[in-house]
DNA sequence: ATAAATCTAAGCCTAAAGTCCAATAGTTTT
DNA sequence: AAAACTATTGGACTTTAGGCTTAGATTTAT
């Protein structure tokens, strides 16, 4: 079990939230309960963890406060619980990004998997992020140059076509290819490629003869 | 609008396949109808295109026709038709990669935008899998040692370091590696990394000195 | 058991990539 | 105007990868 993961339970309902909360935090999850949506998007930073949350709620909706979290980035997993849910409302909270769907009353070991699945995902999303935040760091450091021979590095291109392509010498392309190297910091093509295509970096176009 | 796709219809309900036919037709799309899961599954090959299934039907519900679908491989889009759906069997079926679930009567617009997203989808993935599927066969071309060999390579292992880590000599390692891009049909690590990292083929641990 | 893959490895030679050092010139920033 | 950054190129040298040929040792299949 996550030890620092925070089930976030938003529900109008009082009686609904003490008791969820106190039956996960029975199984050892660490609980903040909300009573509205306005409550919890206020409260600040979303600590890595999920959220457990009505469809219906007075002051917000469910799908509304979907929407605000993913407005501001905040991609944690959400478990929405609801009495007598439409059809639709669950086809737009399933195609948003929601992990699951449940029906009130929930019985405990479904509410367990489906919290347990949730913050496997948060996880492995925060992960993603994570590398992935850095390499898009370090690819802002490239210059327009650099970026160019890096494109073409990634495609597969010899210094000898990079040269070519962009009308420099081969050796220009060697200092720009070294100090892409550098500042992405990785020591082989291989690792640059995936590095990089994780990101919205397209290899550049070789219209060049297959034989070298 | 994709001319060659073929949206498939399966229907209990004769009133409902006609008109639903006859009105995608009316809209230049090609069509194909079934009165069951049984006669649709038993039909033979799924061309491109898309499945519009009603969610409960006599002979077998629109979920089994899905999990068989599954089971042979085949992930043709689908998208679901419910008068009276449950959340449960609504949320079973979106995250077994439905595209949508409409509630009947479907209104015609509604319709147009989920087929033609669902024909997109399909499209796409089919090009993938066609893709995938050619990098997949040179994969298993390769002998025991070419593919140990390449798992290294895509980690961004030198020759040297190969050698070490398999305990042969550097030669051999040229020999196997020269197999390998051969036989993947590729010129560069780059290109090798890109064909290989779509496939579950995963780079060897190096557990290397960062000092080369 | 004979044939066919597979794994191994050496020599020789070429090409490609990386390393250090040094330098010129244009642009931008302070 | 001076400093900093960027783009460019050269020389000299080392390391790495690739191409071609040949060939012994093992394993697998028929």
């Amino acid at each position: 079990m996550n030890t620092q993961a925070t089930v976030y339970i938003i529900d109008d309902d009082a009686s609904v939230l003490s008791g969820m909360s106190k039956l996960l935090r029975s199984e050892g999850y660490t609980t903040q309960v909300f009573a509205g949506g306005r409550e919890f998007l206020s409260h600040g930073r979303v600590a890595p963890g999920c959220i457990i949350m009505d469809l219906s709620m007075p002051d917000m909706t469910g799908l509304e406060v979907q929407e605000a979290l993913l407005a501001e980035g905040i991609h944690t997993p959400i478990i929405f619980l609801t009495g007598y849910g439409s059809i639709p409302s669950t086809v737009k909270a399933l195609k948003s990004g929601a992990v699951d769907f449940l029906e009130k009353p929930v019985d405990a070991e479904v509410l367990f998997r489906a919290v347990n699945e949730a913050l496997e995902i948060d996880q492995l999303n925060r992960k993603q992020r994570h590398d992935n935040a850095e390499a898009k760091m370090r690819l802002a450091t490239l210059t327009p140059r650099e970026l160019e021979v890096l494109l073409y590095v990634i495609a597969g291109a010899l210094n000898k076509q990079i040269a070519y392509e962009l009308k420099i010498s081969e050796k220009t392309v060697k200092v720009h290819r070294a100090r892409v190297m550098e500042k992405m910091a990785v020591h082989s093509v291989a690792e640059l490629v995936r590095h990089t295509e994780s990101l919205n970096v397209q290899p550049a176009d070789l219209h060049l003869s297959e034989a070298q």
